[in-house]
DNA sequence: AGTTAAATAT
DNA sequence: TATATTTAAC
């Protein structure tokens, strides 16, 4: 009604104040709620005595639209405050206590209470506490039109705004306000009911999945929980159970690559891996490393969209000073087995079978990219950082200046293995150029190829800078790659399938290739459901960044491990998408 | 609180 | 239709 500020015109703009007086002789707890509240975006007055409370409210008649006040407290019943307060306000009134005590509960409902909340009380809970004023009110037939609705209506998505981050939830829900317009259409019973109000999505964009792992790790993946995750994280909104939620996710993808090199390692006749010494479980965390991307125009880390666009389209990347981009990369399918272990002995197990040797043989022919490579796996970034998924190819390339640089690879689309990311964007871009003789020697050498041997040999290639790089590590080099055809992959994992297709395509595009190169590369990665500019370009740099290597390579890996500021020289190891879980 | 699975939304 | 995310349930 007119009484209430929250209500009325004047206050259309959001975030709206509820005005909520807080009763509890608990400082704490007062503290605590108060800022709750004001999170909520909500006008908070705390009163640490009942009498003071009640006088506060009889002095100012139309100064509060709605009470919560504790159960126990010394001056007063909490109950008789409700008591008075119905009797000569009108005001809903919400209870709290520390204990569900169902006499108390039946209590505080009996004496008038709207709601009894047990402490600690979640945001959840405050945030929607507008919803008795309003059912009150709707009760009384005091409202007139929708206008109050349709107020309160936006409170249910409150902007966390907080200086301190550099983001909040509110920025990455999806269409922030997308149902506002929609409002007049809504049915009272859309307000009245609490179990309506729906909860805003979480987006979780490449910079929020880079906090999620980020605090996966500082725990250590067997340890985490949503809880701790979403301590660590501090994302203002974000709660545990959209942590808990993509955890969920995280864990099943995960398996789901253990499962797929599971059975990989099972067509895998003849050779088989050598188990490495085991190491800490703890250590098995996901590999992370950023991705450098020689950010050209884009520093706002907004990839091509804006905000107002789906929020799928809109992926945070962090960007450091010297316009470099980076993308967190996701785990290493070597060291799932850790994640998914399912018996109660798994951690001793885990750290058997995580790091194994892989030592792939391979025949170096009849290899078809479409094979390994989902489509869902593209990723296409390109030149001035555009992303998109699959389907929005042809956005892409509208959008892409630089779209004469990449060759048009088109992928077929594979069976639903590993599909984490369907939605998922992938931000691979080039890294910086740094010279790398043996990558220039390389693409060299793959341009000098007859067109029908360079198919082949982009693998043999590959296996050749990998060993190189592998070198680099001060490792000993691994067996030469192989691989199959059909079907069978004689690597032991699928992400590895995957990373080497995705190595591979890049190597051979990487450089400047002559069109005949590019026709080729056309001929290798056919059958095609979907065009898909996959996004290289000149200078890129080769990846070495393999499980396999890495499984072996320690000192390499402990380093990587926590830091993810860490300015990887990357130029020289190139990336590879582990951000494969990027959703 | 952590997980898992069903329900929904996109 | 397939996924991503939220809810509910264990």
């Amino acid at each position: 009604m007119d009484s209430s500020g929250f209500c009325s015109p004047r206050n259309n703009a959001f975030p709206a104040g509820l005005r909520v007086l807080v009763v509890d002789d608990d400082a704490t707890w007062l503290k605590i709620l108060e800022k709750m509240l004001k999170k909520c975006s909500y006008e908070v007055t705390t009163c640490s005595l009942a009498r003071e409370a009640l006088d506060l409210l009889r002095e100012r008649k139309d100064g509060f639209d709605i009470v919560i006040s504790d159960v126990n407290m010394p001056d007063m019943d909490g109950f008789k405050l409700l008591e008075r307060v119905g009797l000569e306000l009108d005001l809903p009134v919400i209870m709290m206590s520390v204990d569900g005590e169902t006499s108390r509960v039946m209590k505080g409902v009996q004496h008038g209470a709207c709601d009894y909340l047990l402490k600690p009380i979640r945001m959840k809970e405050l945030k929607n506490i507008w919803q008795h004023v309003l059912r009150k009110r709707i009760h009384e037939g005091k409202e007139t039109d929708g206008d109050g609705l349709e107020e309160l209506h936006m409170m249910s998505q409150p902007e966390y705004c907080n200086d301190y981050y550099s983001f909040s939830i509110g920025d990455m829900y999806s269409g922030k306000k997308r149902r506002i317009d929609a409002g007049s259409k809504h049915d009272d019973r859309e307000y009245s009911d609490t179990s309506c109000i729906k909860k805003p999505r979480v987006v979780w964009t490449v910079d929020l999945h880079q906090k999620f792992v980020k605090a996966v790790n500082q725990t250590g993946f067997d340890k985490v929980g949503p809880k701790k995750i979403l301590d660590l994280m501090v994302v203002p909104g974000l709660t545990r159970e959209n942590v808990a939620s993509h955890l969920q996710k995280y864990r099943l993808y995960l398996s789901r690559l253990q499962k797929d090199s599971a059975l990989k390692d099972t067509s895998f006749a003849g050779v088989k891996r050598a188990d490495v010494p085991p190491r800490d479980p703890a250590e098995n965390m996901f590999l992370q490393r950023p991705i450098v991307v020689p950010q050209n125009d884009d520093r706002n880390g907004n990839c091509g969209t804006s905000r107002n666009e789906s929020p799928v389209h809109n992926v945070n990347v962090k960007i450091h000073d010297a316009g470099i981009k980076e993308v967190a990369l996701g785990p290493v399918a070597e060291q799932l087995k850790a994640l998914t272990g399912d018996d109660s002995d798994s951690k001793k197990r885990n750290s058997q079978c995580l790091s194994s040797n892989y030592s792939f043989r391979l025949p170096s022919t009849d290899i078809t990219l479409a094979d390994y490579v989902p489509s869902q796996y593209l990723w296409t970034t390109e030149y001035p950082q555009i992303q998109c998924k699959p389907e929005s190819i042809s956005h892409m390339h509208l959008d892409n200046k630089f779209d004469h640089l990449s060759p048009k690879v088109k992928i077929q689309k594979n069976e639903q293995v590993n599909t984490m990311p369907a939605s998922s964007y992938y931000s691979i871009g080039p890294a910086n150029r740094k010279e790398d003789n043996l990558a220039d020697r390389e693409f060299q050498r793959i341009r000098e190829l007859p067109q029908a041997e360079s198919e082949v040999n982009l693998f043999t290639i590959q296996s050749e800078s990998q060993l190189s790089s592998t070198q680099q590590f001060g490792q000993t080099p691994s067996p030469t790659w192989t691989i199959r055809n059909g079907s069978s992959f004689a690597g032991p994992i699928l992400l590895e399938d995957l990373e080497f297709a995705h190595r591979n395509i890049r190597l051979s595009s990487g450089s400047a290739l002559s069109s005949e190169d590019k026709e080729s590369l056309n001929n290798v990665l056919q059958g095609v459901h979907q065009p898909i500019n996959v996004g290289i370009h000149n200078g890129e740099s080769f990846d070495c960044f393999d499980p396999a290597i890495f499984g072996a390579v320690t000192p390499l890996y402990e380093s990587l491990k926590f830091d993810y500021e860490f300015q990887f020289d990357s130029m020289e190891y190139p990336v590879l998408d582990q951000s494969l879980f990027i959703v």
